[in-house]
DNA sequence: TTTCGTTCCGAAACCGGTTTCGGCAATGGA
DNA sequence: TCCATTGCCGAAACCGGTTTCGGAACGAAA
């Protein structure tokens, strides 16, 4: 005591933490001999702040940890710095190895802005509105990300209703330009995918090109179809109703249109599928009819799921990068939440050919492999050992 | 005016909602005409407030569809009603299809207890423990399930420290019960899935089991070798040092191993893998040494990944509800940070045995099996089209 | 009738921030 | 010199709930 010449004088309650451990903007405030209200708003850039003062408050802040309370701030400016997404567990092709990768990036975004996700699950359709209602009603989120939006999608209703922010991972109403909505998404192009796998095999020299689709409800479904038809057009390639197969939601239910596809009196020789998951079940059916996948019969996909380079062989996709579409998307919706307009914030993406093993030239005609079906279908009907 | 004989007296303020759309407990309040502390204990079961009372508040409130905001709640009482998980987006094996599942457990069970959930990723081991901090600093969680524990594991040391509530999926300490420790946890039993997974091959009538681990800054790694290391003891069987691999974290490394394990002299015919993806990387390798999975070599798996049933033959494995340990977890970490002790919060759960064909009695002795992958590896290296 | 203890509710403080409003001092112009 | 701006900051209200505290009303005991 004695050696110190200059006791610091006026150190007014020196408690520079409170009790609970965590800097308060009081005490902010009077370590630096200023009120809360001034360095609330120095904190939030109000011109009314002096330069010199700003800087000052900005600097001890950071020295001192402070970190304001967000669900604090969020009473009075109804903010609470959070998007959401909730996603339905209730799919069949549930086990999408994508969903990390998809909140990696909106995680990451988020986190740029210094904001949260807060993520739910919907079990049904019905279930679907009843949860999003509660995060609505209790304020969990400033804003929401809708992930496989449907033709007509009940969740949209419901949000432009109660004036809540969203974005669409996908589009609405076939993807055609609605001048009036007022609706900001991302999307990747499925349709440029699906019309250039029908290019590249009409390049290879394919002569006959079915087209497997996926489930109607979602909007994705129309917009490859479109794709497809998009495709044969630009190759000069007639339309044959009979190639066009819907509804396949499932491996198996891939298998079934592709089985469908191959049996036909004139089968296509390439196939372009609009999931994966979907292509991933022609194999099952190939090797029952003894066809070589990439030489009998071509498989193209869409997604980039990882499986397709470890079956043989390997499924040439279109790979979408999800972890991109994750960062677009929150970035795009906070910017919306900040009150920009949601007709600027709308952006198209290209999926990425990968080119493997499932595709080529073809080895046979639709004739030739038409008589191989039906022949090894009969073999194999004869004898179960052959 | 006039034809009405008796205008309602005493109808004061009847703005049923406000301007924002939303009933507040003010307006809650003299709509009952009742004071807004009164309704509020009502609402939150305060006992003194009268049977009567609580009864008619609470069937108002649902009538007029009243909702607290959780973070107006939060403010006073410092618990926003959310629990957290930080998932690390840069691991070799993210493409974790199982994030789904566990979501939607967790998510259904915070859901049943009008909680959210919150997400977010990490990118590294350091950037981990900033988001992590962010999280609790601007608390936006109660508390947070840790998945994968590691052996030493900072988000630990560092949520004990910061007096957070959380639950691990996993153990720590190689599962030693730690009594002084006070942490609460769900796991599965690994080491006895894996430890019986022996057993069956005992059973089978092989003689030599090999072991191939995953990455031993897991916990779970080291459990699941000490559950082999139990099933030799079990299968009265000598423990050799060189049918043990470690550091299988992806497909790549779990096929390394194996062809390791597969090249030894004395070869083991049966391949106890720690993890599905490792074991799925052994396929290859069986096919390049043109062994017979099931016959030749038996192959056993676990966490029961969709994969494993779309291989050919079909992976053997034990087969983990993500579910469950989504919904357990959640359920059990609410608790805690209601006040439950974290002792009283642990359970062990069981992975669940689904056969299919990648296992069997063996073929092959360890010598004919060492016979044929040398001969099989001259004859390729012979000529390149056998 | 008085006193005491319950039962039940309202007034007001409180939580940790944000925002409005007004005032002081310095500055500029007449 | 005086008045009107302007720049900068503090006091206080405010957001929507929760919690403390005190007191009115009532019945039972004295």
């Amino acid at each position: 005591m004695i050696t110190n010449p200059s006791p610091p004088k006026h150190q007014p309650t020196f408690r520079r933490h409170s009790a609970s451990g965590r800097v308060k903007l009081d005490e902010l405030a009077d370590h630096l001999g200023l009120s809360k209200s001034t360095v609330s708003r120095a904190l939030n850039g109000y011109s009314d702040i002096s330069e010199s003062t700003r800087k000052r408050v900005e600097a001890t802040a950071r020295k001192m940890g402070y970190r304001p309370l967000s669900h604090a701030q969020a009473i009075r400016t109804g903010k609470v710095r959070a998007i959401a997404m909730v996603v339905n567990s209730g799919e069949p092709d549930r086990h999408n190895p994508f969903l990390q990768d998809f909140l990696a990036g909106a995680c990451e975004a988020a986190s740029a802005f210094d904001w949260t996700m807060t993520i739910s699950t919907a079990k049904s359709e019905k279930d679907m509105l009843n949860v999003l209602g509660r995060l609505v009603e209790e304020r969990k989120a400033d804003g929401f990300i809708l992930p496989r939006t449907e033709v007509e999608d009940a969740r949209i209703e419901y949000l432009r209703a109660s004036n809540v922010p969203f974005i669409l991972y996908g589009r609405t109403g076939y993807g055609q330009t609605d001048p009036d909505s007022d609706t900001s998404w991302f999307d990747i192009s499925g349709e440029a995918a699906i019309c250039s796998a029908v290019t590249r095999l009409r390049a290879f020299g394919h002569s006959r090109i079915g087209f497997v689709g996926s489930d109607p409800k979602f909007n994705y479904s129309h917009l490859r179809r479109e794709g497809y038809l998009e495709g044969l057009k630009a190759a000069e390639m007639p339309v044959d109703p009979e190639l066009i197969r819907e509804g396949a939601r499932s491996r198996d239910e891939g298998a079934t249109q592709a089985r469908a596809l191959l049996e036909l009196d004139h089968p296509p020789t390439g196939i372009v599928f609009a999931t994966d998951l979907a292509a991933l079940g022609s194999y099952s059916v190939c090797a029952e009819f003894g066809l070589q996948i990439g030489q009998d019969v071509s498989i193209l996909g869409y997604d980039g799921i990882p499986e397709c380079q470890y079956v043989s062989p390997g499924l040439t996709t279109f790979s979408v990068d999800s972890k991109r579409a994750g960062e677009r998307l929150a970035e795009m919706l906070i910017r919306q939440t900040r009150g920009e307009a949601p007709e600027g914030l709308r952006e198209l993406g290209q999926a990425e050919l990968v080119e493997r093993k499932s595709d080529g030239p073809p080895r046979l005609t639709p004739e030739e492999l038409a008589h191989k079906v039906t022949q090894l279908k009969n073999g194999n009907r004869g004898g179960d050992r052959p």
